[in-house]
DNA sequence: TTGTGTTTTATTGCCTCC
DNA sequence: GGAGGCAATAAAACACAA
């Protein structure tokens, strides 16, 4: 069966289903005969140039089969009649069929453009809904970020204000109980004690016969502990240990951590075996020397 | 004037409800 | 099974920059 088209309301409408439920069961629908029959237009009205009739194609009337398949153009709808659908839209925005039988007499239309209008009003609120949400959703996101990265300023700032209090905390209690541990940074040189111990024992091994190589290590020793001297006496804490300046059990000599050292917390350790500045991650950095 | 993007009107197919 | 809603889509109308 070859699809029906309607003409209505300045535009061509090809159906199938849709034909069956308007022909049917839409009190709109007009039979042919009266189908002028006090159809005056909203543009006719005065608001438009459209003339507003419907052709049913099962009439197999030449001129209107002829007239179907040109096809019209599609006719927008004058700005009174949007705004008075608009207007309907804002008070409901569902369609009864009284309503809509109502609606398309008074704007000249057929009730399926009214119902059409209706529906894509919809689809064009529910979209601006979903817009609106996301802006919304959007809106709220960035606040809880901004929120976040406050969060986190005040968290490092903290942080480093308890830093800040922990290391006078430990200079003072330095000052106050570790007479004793700067005199044996100044006079028994625990560094130098050991390397010059190891030293002298090294003179006994087989590279210590080479007198030029003795005297390298020797000479390397020394720029090593001058260097530590120097940066204990300028800004490092001690560990905790070694008050008198004797070796512990394992042979450690020292143990110190130095804070902020070109960017790193170096750990320094030393023992009688070895001289060893390392930074994290990277044994080989500044030197090891084992005897 | 024309090319292009957006909006509006209408169609189609599927789904749900009664 | 018919009526109507909705999503996806087509296509005409419109807006606007180049």
């Amino acid at each position: 069966m070859a699809a029906r088209s309607f003409l209505f309301g300045g535009s061509v409408m090809l159906t199938n289903k849709r034909v069956h439920s308007s022909s049917a069961a839409d009190p709109s629908f007009v039979p042919r005969s009266s189908a002028f029959q006090g159809m005056l237009s909203f543009e006719d009205q005065g608001n438009g140039s459209g003339g507003q009739f419907w052709q049913n194609e099962d009439n197999g009337d030449d001129e209107y089969d002829e007239y179907f398949h040109q096809p019209e153009k599609k006719r927008r709808l004058t700005g009174d009649q949007v705004r008075f659908l608009e207007k309907s839209f804002e008070s409901d925005n569902k369609l009864e069929p009284e309503r809509k039988i109502q609606l398309a007499k008074e704007l000249g239309l057929q009730p399926r453009q009214v119902a059409i209008w209706f529906q894509n009003r919809r689809a064009r609120w529910k979209n601006k809904q979903l817009e609106k949400d996301y802006d919304d959703l959007q809106e709220s996101y960035n606040k809880l970020k901004a929120n976040y990265e406050d969060l986190v300023k005040e968290k490092e700032k903290l942080k480093s204000e308890v830093e800040e209090l922990s290391d006078k905390m430990m200079l003072q209690e330095k000052g106050t109980s570790d007479s004793s541990s700067t005199k044996s940074l100044s006079q028994p040189k625990p560094c130098q004690h050991v390397v010059e111990e190891d030293v002298s024992k090294n003179t006994n091994t087989g590279y210590g016969q080479n007198g030029n190589f003795t005297e390298k290590i020797n000479e390397l020793n020394n720029v090593v502990y001058n260097s530590l001297v120097e940066r204990v006496d300028s800004s490092y804490v001690f560990e905790q240990e070694q008050s008198d300046g004797s070796l512990d059990e394992e042979n450690t000599l020292s143990k110190m951590l130095m804070p902020n050292v070109d960017g790193y917390t170096q750990k320094i350790e030393m023992d009688r075996n070895s001289v060893y500045l390392g930074l994290p991650g990277d044994d080989q950095a500044f030197g090891f020397w084992s005897y």
